[in-house]
RNA sequence: GGCCGAGUGGCGAAACUGGCAGACGCACGGGACUUAAAAUCCCGUGGAGGUUUUCCUCCGUGCGGGUUCGAUCCCCGCCUCGGCCA
């Protein structure tokens, strides 16, 4: 560890150092700044006095920092992760020494896809593998020094932790959603109907089945042979698996659901008081999807007179129908107004009414589509750009208002899933129903015109507007068209207004081997077959382990490898009944959910966290990570935190506050300019894909006007960018390099200086360098490097500070304070380094400005602020000192310079009292030579007057 | 294709509520120190120009308009890049 120095090193001249014999230039490297040597030093302080570790209950204010926890992959940390770690420990650190009782963990989300295909590619268990991740990322974490109450640690994969997310799915497991209150309730109080209950027990356990927010289903999922799984259907592209591009293909399988669209509402309507970024709320609002529109039922009437009117004489006197009959087409639309515009209907592939729809001599094209259309991804289905294709079904539902025929067709553009898995066309006045109408070349007809009329539309309209061509409904807007139609049906009995999400069902098993079981035993009966009866696993017993499984490998069929297991884990006894595990998993996302109540308690082995903690120390007051969780992470918690406060078991409806998405940290600027095969260059913008990239070093470029263009060819463009870090591309950072080559403090620091937390920035190593050379001078404003051991510059004194320095410690302490709770770590920094440039020239430094500075950068450095302290004789650790107070009296001046314009043009600059008021300011702009010659002669229309700010003539 | 975000010196960036554009850092240039280099410390650094050269003028925040005494900031229309979704 004997680095180049990088101090001065002593010389003959200085009455310090008086020795320059090589024992003594030997000893001389000790007073350097050496991260290598103070880091691990003070991590080893901090650990030994358990200096951050969280009190049980918060004493006075809480403040809960939460980082995403990481998945600990092989390759160990990226430079990607410690910027929200990072900020999210400085808020730690500064809120500690403002007093506030802090709850900042750490933990890992370790069960999942990625650590077992690892497993299987090197015959390891997953457990082994996912141990030696974990072990990497935590010795990476330390280094860093983040102030994480370490004893808090805990692994998704950890039997204490999956007994309680198996325990969370029992709760799942144990409610029904009450629509009129809203609200999960036990499936205890589910009101079982009277011809169900007349049907006996049996019946009655199916109907609380249906019921349970945890529910299976036999649905067509997306099922990857190469994976061994169903995935779910953003993790499919283009009909490939989105790991590996592995063909999918659509099968019909017993999953587990879980009943997310009740909650749709209130994850909907909830969200709005949440200090969340504007576009992640966005992101979620679209994701559920809510739209509000109208059910219409379109009778299905075989031929013969009046019977039409029959109908909608039934319709008028019963009403309109729960649940659809099988008479009729039942149909969502967002657009009833549009109504009197359809030309023809169309259902899913899916439609369970497609089959009796069919004619015979439509029955085979019919079953070839069918067959076709559950081979693509509902994404494919649905996909704008993509011709549609359909086929019809030969039959004819009966329009309800105007008692015409309108032919039924099939197409996969419409998804059984979405709505009523049905739709009226309306090819006027909807985008995929007209691409469809002109492939099939069908009906369009035009019932809304926009509204100021003088424009009117050929063909495809989608807006708001006036109806046409609709009955006793034309002339109408639109919204009127909406409410009156719906109001209408409901009193014909044959339709209703109705609301829809996107939003589905979460599919929440998965056919591997490495994520939770299910706590559900299947009964068997006599013959060892499953009656489909279910019991949940007492939660005693819990948590259901993993088997030890020799071949944890997913097979060529959907039957996950826990089917694999022997009798001793798969089969089990209760109450003299033979039952068989429950052998899917759960997805990744299960133990993510709620991983931020068990921080707050992670040894209690009666609850998932104490009643009474939990209320102290919820909401996490600042959620820092990835946008990439914008959606999926952050709406399941959001969920599951919901059934838990439905029922009792946390006290609050929303588990996080504040929400920050820490930007991507890009590769280093690159260059690259594109050569012919012949080897001459081609200006970047009109390269070919024969033309090559070449990767040319800066120095070989020069900027010219807009572009950048190669400094011996200046007529070539370059391409001037930086990349997302990726193995492939080979600039990928790693902290370990980056700590031993500046130290942990520079990486925090670099990164927190780089920009914006939320803004996507490049590396640059000489960035890094740039802030470790103010840590060299942070350190030497201190200790004095030239001499033989570890002491005091001697600058430092005990004078009293001037006004000036003053001024200089309360601007930074003011600044830096401010600055830390809106989360911009730069300028903080920024101004950190302006005091520093103060204080560096001077031959007397007085330690009353100097103490109060290294405390506010520990946050930031907080090794090397440790370490600055204790030089100065100060008790450790600064880390948990008092946060210095601001004297407001050291931010005001005497005497300000304002700026005077004339025509908003700057011309001067004038003096003025700080508390100068406008016609004080105006006579000293006036009174200004320079300004006053500029005057002379001209007529002042008017003067502008900001009291502190500036003073503009405007003249004519 | 839709939605969101961004565009400011050679580079990363700053600029509070519309009020001196470019703080701070990198890079670069100069100086001090040194036999020399490194390191350190100090100074300079958006562009163009000037006969007041420690002073002044003009231009300048992607492009074109607008509002305003005054626009990096607000409005309208574009362009480019990035992210997410399709």
């Amino acid at each position: 560890m004997h680095a180049i120095p990088r101090g001065g090193r002593p010389t003959l001249e200085s009455p310090l150092a008086p020795t320059t014999t090589p024992a003594a230039r030997r000893k001389t490297s000790m007073p350097r700044y050496q991260p290598s040597r103070i880091e691990p030093k003070w991590q080893a302080w901090w650990e030994a006095h358990r200096s951050f570790a969280s009190p049980r209950l918060p004493r006075g204010r809480k403040v809960y920092a939460l980082d995403m926890f990481p998945y600990p992959s092989g390759d160990g940390l990226h430079v990607g992760h410690p910027e929200g770690y990072t900020a999210t420990d400085i808020v730690s650190r500064f809120e500690r020494m403002r007093g506030a009782s802090v709850m900042h963990p750490m933990g890992f989300d370790a069960f999942g896809l990625p650590a077992e295909e690892h497993a299987i590619r090197t015959g390891t268990p997953p457990r082994e593998s996912t141990d030696r991740n974990i072990a990497t990322f935590r010795r990476q974490l330390k280094m860093l020094g983040f102030s994480y109450d370490w004893a808090r640690e805990l692994a998704t994969t950890d039997p204490g932790y999956v007994r309680w997310t198996q325990w969370i799915f029992l709760v799942l497991f144990d409610t029904w959603f009450d629509v009129d209150l809203q609200k999960g309730r036990p499936i205890a109080e589910l009101p079982i109907p009277p011809e169900v209950a007349a049907a006996g027990e049996a019946a009655a356990a199916k109907y609380r089945d249906a019921h349970r927010l945890a529910y299976q289903s036999e649905a067509p999922v997306n099922w990857c042979p190469a994976l061994g799984t169903v995935l779910a259907n953003e993790e499919v592209i283009g009909g490939v698996s989105e790991r590996g591009g592995h063909p999918v293909v659509r099968i019909p399988l017993r999953q587990w659901m879980l009943r997310i669209t009740a909650y749709a509402d209130r994850l909907d309507r909830e969200l709005e008081h949440l200090d969340w970024p504007a576009s992640i709320k966005k992101l979620q609002r679209d994701w559920i999807g809510r739209s509000t529109g109208a059910e219409v039922d379109f009778p299905i009437l075989t031929a013969g007179g009046g019977s039409f009117e029959r109908w909608k004489a039934a319709r008028a006197a019963d009403g309109y129908p729960k649940s659809a009959p099988a008479d009729v087409l039942r149909i969502y639309t967002t657009r009833p107004d549009t109504l009197y515009g359809v030309t023809f209907m169309v259902v899913a592939p899916e439609h369970p009414l497609l089959p009796s729809l069919t004619t015979p001599s439509q029955a085979d094209a019919i079953r070839l589509y069918c067959e076709a259309a559950a081979r693509k991804s509902d994404l494919d289905r649905t996909d704008l750009a993509r011709e549609k294709t359909g086929v019809f079904t030969g039959s004819f539902v009966t329009h309800p208002l105007t008692g015409k025929l309108v032919p039924v067709w099939v197409a996969d553009y419409v998804l059984a899933s979405y709505g009523t898995g049905a739709i009226m066309s309306v090819p006027a006045h909807d985008d995929r129903d007209f691409e469809f109408a002109r492939c099939f070349s069908l009906d369009v007809v035009t019932v809304v015109e926009p509204a100021n009329g003088d424009e009117k539309p050929r063909g495809l309209f989608c807006g708001e507007g006036k109806a046409v061509n609709s009955g006793p409904y034309t002339g109408l807007a639109t919204r009127d068209f909406i409410a009156k139609v719906a109001a209408d049906l409901e009193a014909a009995g044959i339709g209703r207004a109705a609301v829809n999400y996107k939003l589905r069902d979460w599919l929440f098993s998965r056919q591997r081997f490495w994520g939770e079981p299910f706590p559900i035993l299947h009964e068997l009966d006599a013959e060892g077959r499953p009656t489909g009866a279910i019991r949940a696993v007492d939660e005693r017993e819990l948590p259901v382990p993993l088997p030890d499984l020799r071949d944890f490998k997913p097979g060529d069929t959907p039957d996950p490898p826990l089917s694999r297991s022997g009798p001793e884990w798969l089969e089990v006894e209760r109450d003299g009944k033979r039952y068989r595990r429950e052998t899917n998993t759960m997805p990744q996302w299960a133990g993510s959910c709620w991983y931020y109540l068990r921080f707050l308690d992670p040894d209690n082995s009666g609850r998932f966290v104490d009643a009474e903690v939990e209320k102290a120390w919820m909401p996490v007051d600042l959620y820092v990570g990835g946008a990439e969780h914008a959606v999926l992470h952050l709406l399941y918690s959001r969920f599951w935190h919901k059934v838990l406060f439905d029922r009792g078991h946390v006290s609050h409806p929303e588990p996080f506050g504040r929400l920050v998405n820490q930007g991507m940290i890009l590769g280093e600027m690159e260059f690259t300019g594109y050569r012919r095969d012949g080897g001459g260059w081609v200006s970047a913008g009109s390269q070919t894909d024969r033309d090559s990239p070449v990767r040319i070093p800066a120095e070989q470029v020069e900027k010219q006007g807009e572009h950048f263009v190669l400094r011996d060819a200046p007529k070539i463009r370059v391409e001037s960018r930086a990349y997302k870090m990726s193995k492939s591309r080979g600039n990928v950072v790693n902290p370990d390099s980056v700590v031993r080559d500046f130290g942990a403090d520079s990486l925090r620091l670099y990164e927190m200086f780089m920009g914006p937390l939320e803004a996507t920035k490049p590396w640059s190593t000489a960035g890094v360098g740039g802030v470790r050379g103010f840590l060299d001078r942070c350190w030497r404003l201190v200790v004095d490097e030239r001499a033989d051991d570890l002491r005091l510059a001697p600058q430092v004194c005990d004078d009293p500070p001037s006004d000036d320095q003053l001024r200089e410690l309360h601007r930074t302490i003011d600044k830096v304070t401010s600055d830390i709770q809106s989360l911009s770590f730069n300028t903080a920094i920024a101004r950190m380094m302006e005091f520093v440039n103060v204080f560096t020239p001077l031959e007397r430094r007085p330690r009353a400005v100097l103490e109060p500075f290294v405390a506010i950068l520990s946050p930031f450095a907080p090794h090397l602020a440790e370490e600055l302290w204790e030089i100065l004789g100060l008790p450790a650790p600064v880390s948990l000192a008092a946060w210095p107070a601001v004297e407001e009296r050291w931010l005001q001046d005497d005497t300000i310079e304002i700026p005077v314009q004339i025509q908003g043009k700057l011309r001067g600059r004038v003096v003025v009292p700080a508390n100068a008021d406008v016609e004080a300011m105006k006579a000293a702009a006036a009174a200004d030579p320079k300004i006053a010659e500029q005057l002379a002669g001209k007529t002042i229309a008017k003067v502008v007057a900001v009291p502190g700010r500036l003073v503009n003539f405007v003249v004519r």
